[in-house]
DNA sequence: TAGTGGTCTAGACCACTAG
DNA sequence: TAGTGGTCTAGACCACTAG
């Protein structure tokens, strides 16, 4: 504990007196120059201390004013997907590619994808996720189609949606968006995943954006209900 | 842009390069007296745009060896979740309280709650969310019982479940996990919703735990599938 | 004008690594 | 033992705030 680097330490007590109430919400904290004397350390050493709870949203500071305390945190909660690698009880599913189509793009895929030229080309990709024989996940996607496009079905079974995209945009530049909404099945839904007509099924809508916040990509994930489930956890510390 | 702090600068030009690959993952990245003579800085001003990049998950660095590639990080997503600030087409949801009963833990909400005497009070809160006139929400909480706790209806209405907990853990300090699922509605919910049988629902169950992970509060949310939608982001730069 | 937080430097000491 | 990143200081200059 007390062998923590000062600037920890010095952030974990100003945290404390502002979950007692010592330091209240949208109030003054004590100044740089206060807290260095109390603490017995220098201006950079406090204001280390400062930026980690400026980074966990508690603090902020405005130049020639002073450093307040923040509202109670937001209920932000983190929570991890990734699409291929999904477990079901420890086990992967079996991916079977159904199709890669290169086709014009639908009304709803030109919005989508904001495309505006209808003879223009979109890919279609399209898996299946099963559970041993049973399918579980139905995967449809869209990207335009750029020259050198890997297309050939043996490249691209495998392949997770920033993968598919990585040669229009690098894969630390790709933003992300998903809309988790649950439906009653159509037909069509309804054959490919073999369950009952107007059995759930749980949709994860994807959209890929590049760095200009232009799609590079759209696509549904389909799951049967019983295969769908996430967990997320509320954002708090950053380890203090 | 160049106007900018030289730490962000730095942090960015290194970002750069590690997305154009020169700075490959894994790989040791210039040392930091390699990176004070490249950029005319000093020490402080290296690191500092390191721990930006380290906050990001970007590098990582071991004292005595030196400053490493992250693999390309992981697909975490956020999404913000509150539970009766949800707004349905811009208008909140109309919140009434079907009861407060004290009542003994069934098994279920025992192993929940981690209680271990049978004998032991909780407090079931149950309340119904309208769209106008349509039930859309049902949310049904458990909390262990402790004397002074409110337990009055008018008192209890519109408290969401941090606020219902806030006597036994600083609201700083409750950690929450939920969990997204969907199933085919039961009798009971059903007739709670309005809905048709085997109509779908999806469940957020929520956890409330204290600093010791210990369960302070457990529940449910039942959706109306057609009021049940989750956007979330995917976590990128923290601004550069 | 006096005071604030933000940035930066040169120099110091530390624990850790790896030969 | 030489080299690494981590922490810390004293002192400096800056843009900004508010009277």
């Amino acid at each position: 504990m007390t062998d923590k680097p000062m600037y920890i330490n010095i952030a974990t007590d100003i945290k404390n007196n502002i979950k007692l109430g010592k330091y209240k919400s949208n109030a003054l904290l004590p100044l740089v120059h206060e807290f260095c004397t109390k603490y017995g350390v220098s201006r950079v050493t406090v204001q280390n201390a400062l930026s980690l709870l400026a980074a966990e949203n508690l603090i902020y500071s405005i130049p020639g004013k002073g450093t307040f305390v923040n509202e109670v945190p937001a209920n932000e909660f983190v929570f991890n997907f990734e699409e291929l690698r999904e477990f079901n009880n420890g086990e992967s599913y079996i991916v079977k590619l159904l199709g890669v189509d290169i086709i014009n793009p639908s009304p709803e895929i030109m919005i989508k994808l904001r495309i505006e030229d209808e003879s223009s080309r979109v890919v279609n990709v399209k898996r299946l996720l099963f559970d041993k024989e049973k399918p579980a996940i139905y995967d449809t996607k869209f990207i335009p189609y750029y020259s050198g496009m890997p297309v050939i079905e043996a490249e691209i079974g495998y392949f997770v949606f920033p993968e598919l995209v990585s040669n229009v945009v690098s894969l630390y530049e790709i933003n992300r968006q998903i809309t988790v909404s649950a439906l009653l099945a159509n037909t069509e839904i309804c054959s490919i995943l073999k369950i009952a007509q107007n059995e759930p099924v749980v949709i994860v809508e994807q959209k890929m954006l590049n760095e200009d916040n232009i799609p590079v990509g759209w696509g549904k994930l389909y799951y049967n209900y019983q295969y769908f489930s996430f967990n997320a956890k509320k954002i708090n510390d950053q380890g203090l």
